[in-house]
DNA sequence: CACGAGACCTGTTCGC
DNA sequence: TGCGAACAGGTCTCGT
């Protein structure tokens, strides 16, 4: 599910209700979502300590504890939420935090792709990440740097987490509509203007979403209405809203992608 | 370095 | 209706 708009939207919330909360007991109800460390000493650690603040950095939730920091990535279905009062688990539930104030926290991830770290220095989970796409630092200039040192499609590299940390597949597919870019264009063919649409694509897409407060699908997540608004995502044979031509459903790198053909020609169109 | 295939998982939708 | 195939918001690893 969650792309960066859905990750910032849930680190907010999070951070609003957690702050000061103690860990009572800890219930890991599928030890493979637990990255490191192992699952005895994960219960013995998180014992006792308190929540000091949520964050994100890319696609991963960030909470710092007392004595450590919780890195969780959602993966493709995963969720975290704060329950009030007792919580029955439910089938797909993998971690449950009893806490102070009567209150859960709850890791929910039907698809058992979700991971969990619990570490002293963060950065050992983080470091490799690329910039962040709404920094003040990622500037045009660094952007155009970066695009050019590499010979890439621009979908497959937009969603690299080394080289950008927090695109996925929807909003990879939005911005290059937005930016009238053909998903397989190459990373170092682009002129500068070209480059600048890209940009400032990524960034009032991003924008938007976190806005709308994310995406939501099926019952996974709730709260976002940013799929009511999508320009091509999931779009294929419906009409571009810039346009009127059919959108169309191609493979890059193995991931569906959408785009218009005549918005975003490639180098034949 | 770039890229494709396969793996990791469960659930829903699609096509016959 | 039934059943298998295709597909889903992500990432990792391996081979070429």
């Amino acid at each position: 599910m969650p792309e960066l708009p859905e990750v910032e939207t849930i680190a907010r919330k999070l951070n609003a209700s957690l702050a000061g909360s103690r860990i009572l007991s800890v219930d890991l109800r599928w030890e493979r979502s637990l990255a490191e460390p192992s699952p005895a000493e994960f219960v013995r650690r998180l014992n006792g300590q308190t929540f000091e603040q949520v964050s994100r950095r890319g696609k991963f939730l960030h909470l710092s504890l007392s004595a450590d920091h919780m890195l969780i990535h959602l993966r493709m279905s995963g969720d975290l939420q704060v329950v009030s009062g007792v919580h029955l688990p439910e089938k797909h539930d993998r971690l449950v935090l009893d806490l102070s104030g009567d209150r859960c926290l709850v890791f929910n991830d039907t698809r058992k792709f979700g991971r969990i770290w619990l570490v002293k220095d963060p950065d050992q989970v983080l470091g490799k990440l690329g910039p962040e796409p709404l920094a003040d630092d990622l500037t045009v200039q660094v952007f155009q740097k970066r695009l050019g040192e590499r010979h890439r499609q621009l979908k497959p590299l937009l969603l690299d987490q080394t080289f950008l940390a927090g695109l996925g597949n929807i909003y990879t597919d939005e911005v290059l509509h937005i930016a009238k870019l053909h998903p397989c264009l190459l990373s170092d063919s682009l002129s500068e203007a070209q480059v600048e649409k890209l940009w400032l694509a990524i960034r009032d897409i991003l924008q938007e979403g976190i806005r709308r407060k994310g995406s939501s699908f099926d019952r996974v997540y709730r709260g976002g209405d940013f799929q009511n608004h999508f320009r091509v995502y999931g779009r294929a044979g419906l009409v571009c809203p810039v346009c009127g031509t059919t959108i169309e459903r191609m493979l890059v790198g193995q991931r569906s992608t959408h785009f218009c053909p005549n918005c975003q020609p490639g180098k034949d169109g």
